[in-house]
DNA sequence: ACCTTATAGATAATTATTATCAATAACAAA
DNA sequence: TTTGTTATTGATAATAATTATCTATAAGGT
């Protein structure tokens, strides 16, 4: 887990970009996390040690890694996008469409197989997203032990 | 295939929605559309019948039929959705970066498959989505027949 | 310490999609 | 067939996530 940043910082430096103070501390924020934050909660994160720091410094910080390819991005329809720095590698997802938690399955098939089928389809792959939506168990438990009819709340769309 | 049309002609009426002359042109081209358009690509064929329909036509009845579940739609980050009315069920992508073609092989594997793992992991499972992102055939065959080194335009991000 | 230039911060621009609203037309009922 | 109710249309404004712009600043090599 620090062995990730570390991993981050070099890639930034091998590629003649600067270290900032803002963004070492995106760079840890995204390094350590494991909920698939957005940007907007990576800034509410690092605005907690830098309150000066921008918006757009966030979003800037989170393109480069793009381009470097060390964090995955989670486009949603409407919502915002999803971050992972911790594994930028394709895995599969199981995404709460009530809470919006997203978990990681560990699911050794999905090794193999993406590169599989598309082998066999001539396709040359490049990346893969492998979603399934739902409701998650603890969204599950809280629904079956409310006692009133109150609806849970519309889930979100995804 | 006009099969499809009756299916969502029904669901239209059933739920005491009207049939416009708009609706139904717009409901003929998703019913037969196996290229999954973006409603702009919907709005300019409509526009052929219907040269004064609006764009906001178009996709208020694209919204109607998510509602009735009777439409696959498939949000990217940066690009405009992609829709597919002919089969509305989820079902894997073989998605080109370069030419944006989408493709749907035909992988029985993930009849089941999405369930079983859903299951497994006690994950109440309401919808579900596989992506397979890289160069289609045609897109590698041109590549390959270019004699010149001129660059093949950049792949768009999705 | 200096110099070059990438980066930060603030904010405007972009763009797909949704909301708004008055005029119109679907369609059920008389 | 005519009528009345109201969903739908079309035009356009609003929304919201993300990107672009631009000047001042500071990173990091010399």
């Amino acid at each position: 887990m620090e062995d990730r940043l570390q991993t981050l910082v070099q890639k930034i430096r091998q590629h003649g970009h600067r270290l900032t103070p803002q963004r070492m501390a995106i760079l840890r924020i995204l390094a350590d996390s494991t909920g698939h934050p957005t940007v907007e909660q990576v800034y509410e994160q690092v605005q907690a040690q830098f309150p000066m720091t921008s918006l757009a410094t966030v979003y800037k910080t989170v393109t480069l890694l793009k381009e470097e390819g060390e964090i995955l991005e989670l486009s949603f329809g409407g919502e915002s996008s999803r971050y992972d720095g911790h594994n930028p590698q394709p895995h599969p997802h199981l995404i709460c469409i009530r809470c919006g938690t997203i978990l990681d399955p560990d699911l050794a098939l999905f090794n193999d197989l993406p590169r599989e089928i598309c082998d066999k389809y001539g396709f040359q792959m490049v990346n893969h997203r492998v979603d399934f939506f739902g409701i998650c168990p603890a969204c599950q438990q809280a629904q079956s032990v409310s006692t009133t009819s109150t609806p849970q709340g519309k889930e979100q769309e995804f």
